[in-house]
DNA sequence: ACTAATTAAATATCTAGTTAGTTAATAACG
DNA sequence: CGTTATTAACTAACTAGATATTTAATTAGT
């Protein structure tokens, strides 16, 4: 009783875990088919309900995938032993990673802010407040150490995540732009984008803006 | 021939367009509903099709609405006699006006980043590039007036309308939040994040940031 | 009288989820 | 070791409900 998983299954869960990722961040929630996932995991329909319970199912469980692991990372963050400067650099290069480490991330998330959050469980809106949370305790320890002013959390962490979104999922659109000729609309690496969005958080809590 | 249409019927299309206007906001293109948007217009569904051509057709004239009023109005700021700091500002103001004018501009704009713009025409995409390439212009204007520093026009766009979208997007939810004793997650109202943004921007242009 | 505005009902297509059955890996047993 | 029983992994075909769009007929303004 209680067999391991063969190795073949796992395989076959992980294709359709990232095709449907694939899918629900190329046409939302409902413009996704069930039928085209599975086709682009090269298995038939029926695989989604045995490996998920049902499209919901398999739609939260990316998005679990995604704040928890954008939610630990933060928590790492903060308990490291460093300045809190670093640490708010950190908090954005971490935000940063988990999202290029999945090329749905800024879509999903874009639509989800769209939508307000309507397709997240209570356990992964918690691990979403988790990471506000944990930038209100870095922006305090500034605080307490003298180097920071305080500033809301919300209002910062909207400042940090909604530009590296844009301009994450922007990313491949404005690359096609420039090769089309746009010139103001030049193809900005993520790695230019996170140096900008680290200076203009600090700016923003060590009161240099007003 | 060609008779003026009756007042009856502007009213009519016009509760169509804002009720669609709302369905898509709230569902995005593919979970719109044409029946639920007649419903909610309280007209038949088949007036859809005989004020507007298809479900298609209807959300391509609310996305034009839209970025025709931002474009029109920074092309306004942008020829308007004042400082480039005070263009960047009534940039920023303009287009959170046209946004709050249209309580479905942020959820339909922030789906659009999310699809890559697949359902903007050739013309509105170019009203949205103007957008750009004014910003563009007020920043190469400042850099004349020996007030900015040289910055690419995309990265500050991306500044400031996502933070602005996201900000306005997520305000109900976070004063839902707020309601359910959400601490960190307050009520910002959209002046305080205009007043935020717009501080942001000049900070950025005149280089208080690296 | 003419036609713009409106409706009810039909149509045609799509799609999430189910079912009933097949294949193949593996564990247990002789 | 080889055979068989068990069940995980998988498929093809079906069902039931939804949904965009059309059609044909009706109402009402000018």
């Amino acid at each position: 009783m209680a067999r391991p998983p063969r190795s073949a299954s796992v395989d076959s869960r992980r294709r359709l875990f990232e095709a449907a990722a694939a899918e629900f961040a190329a046409r939302g929630y409902a413009g996704a088919n069930v039928d085209r996932i599975a086709r682009a995991a090269r298995l038939n329909k029926a695989m989604i309900y045995y490996h998920f319970k049902s499209k919901a199912a398999l739609y939260r469980e990316i998005l679990r995938d995604m704040f928890t692991a954008v939610g630990t990372r933060v928590a790492d963050v903060a308990a490291a032993s460093c300045t809190p400067e670093d640490k708010v650099r950190a908090f954005v290069e971490a935000i940063a990673a988990e999202a290029e480490a999945r090329p749905h991330f800024p879509p999903i998330w874009l639509r989800e802010i769209a939508e307000g959050g309507g397709h997240l469980d209570a356990a992964t809106l918690n691990y979403a407040r988790a990471v506000v949370a944990t930038l209100g305790r870095i922006i305090e320890e500034g605080c307490r150490a003298g180097r920071f002013k305080p500033a809301q959390p919300m209002l910062v962490h909207g400042g940090i995540i909604a530009p590296l979104m844009f301009f994450l999922a922007t990313a491949r659109v404005r690359r096609k732009m420039q090769r089309a000729g746009a010139a103001g609309v030049a193809d900005i690496p993520p790695k230019v984008v996170v140096a900008h969005i680290q200076r203009l958080t600090l700016a923003v809590l060590e009161g240099r803006i007003a």
